[in-house]
DNA sequence: AATATTGGAAAGTGATACTCTCCAAAAGTC
DNA sequence: GACTTTTGGAGAGTATCACTTTCCAATATT
């Protein structure tokens, strides 16, 4: 197919396609001529994903980027691919106090948790720690404790769901569970955050939106 | 103290204090003649919960100021302030399928979770789910009560947590615990995650991070 | 031959979050 | 009282991001 049916097939405006292309996010199609190149049902599985990371997942490009360059290492071992796929998803070289990297070290060897010393997310979550004290909060170990096994149980669920069929599939699966787990998580916890709310200060009397009359409107 | 102090003490420099208080975000000080206003540790303690959320939270400065609106609107009871909070925190309008969204009333109605209809976490929930369609993924119902259980005892822990005593700091307390909460429980899911994958797919030979012998660098 | 489409490059756009420069008024110093 | 420093405030400038627009000459299609 050409550039125009690739754009109709994955909803995505040409000059955007471009762009991509420019910017390394979707491989060259098959040049035919100077002027002409074909593209495929690989182009346009790409182009979704990249939307699904961006849109729902929040990704930068910069970041989707980097998860391309992992799915695409067939190199790369199933017991790396994790690993890998969160090294290109988070920040890395966040500053951490000392105290708050052994709190997060002793939680992991707690948890008996078989983690890198070196990943990113040590750094990571000590550091949000870290902003919690400096605004005067501080998360007690019992909370702390509570999100390390609602983690755990979350995680678990989601590893032993990943397909273990095809390589690239699993790859892609493993990098979208990771992406868009987040938000999904996050949603949940806050609506279960809102119902805990309602029980113990008592039911809201009304929504706290302001849409009129008839509930929500639907966009788009 | 002058704004070099209030620099000084919230580590902002002064050009961006200017542009926080140009921007809303940071309340004016007390004018002391034409050329100079005192400032206190209100809001040094404003600053320091604006860089939280911005650094460790994510937020963007539209976002951080419609929080800020929540957390200084007095007449907020305590039983509309986390879905204030919460409004004030995440996007809205987000389209999603009419089969989505029935699956996340369903969630709901299954866990018996009180909450507001028109809340924009249900659309964003929905939204993320037709997200891993578009791209082929479907999450079952099984991984999505695996995420729901873990999300209520998460939000029990977060609320049972929350202080009682003063208003403006249990107030505060929600906003961070919502906006900081999230990354950390995250990063612990992660974690957990590279931990499963090591139990499914046998241990990992070393690190997948490219540092040289002697582990990792510290920074700054 | 006339029209349309393509790939590719360069420049332009709008949003975000600062950062810099300038200013006159005021405060501190000698 | 002259001189230096600091202040609040405003405006313009900067860097990054994620596109979008404009242009082009080389094809394809009619």
């Amino acid at each position: 197919m050409w550039i125009a049916e690739l754009s109709r097939q994955s909803d995505v405006p040409v000059a955007t396609i471009k762009y991509y292309l420019r910017e390394g996010l979707l491989p060259a199609g098959e040049a035919v001529g100077a002027t002409r190149a074909r593209y495929g049902e690989t182009h346009v599985r790409r182009l979704r994903l990249i939307r699904a990371l961006v849109e729902a997942g929040g990704l930068s490009l910069a970041r989707v980027r980097n998860v391309l360059a992992e799915v695409d290492e067939e190199s790369l071992e199933m017991h790396d691919v994790l690993g890998a796929a969160h090294g290109a998803l988070i920040p890395t070289d966040l500053p951490a106090t000392d105290e708050s990297r052994r709190r997060v070290d002793d939680l992991i060897a707690e948890r008996g948790w078989e983690v890198h010393s070196g990943s990113p997310d040590r750094a990571l979550l000590a550091n949000a720690l870290d902003a919690l004290e400096k605004v005067g909060y501080h998360l007690d170990d019992d909370l702390l404790k509570t999100y390390a096994s609602a983690a755990t149980q979350v995680a678990d669920a989601e590893v032993a769901a990943l397909p273990a069929d095809d390589r690239q599939r699993t790859v892609e699966a493993t990098v979208l569970v990771t992406a868009l787990g987040g938000p999904v998580l996050l949603a949940l916890r806050r609506l279960a955050q809102q119902s805990a709310s309602a029980r113990r200060y008592g039911m809201p009397r009304r929504p706290a939106c302001d849409v009129g009359e008839g509930g929500v409107r639907s966009t788009g």
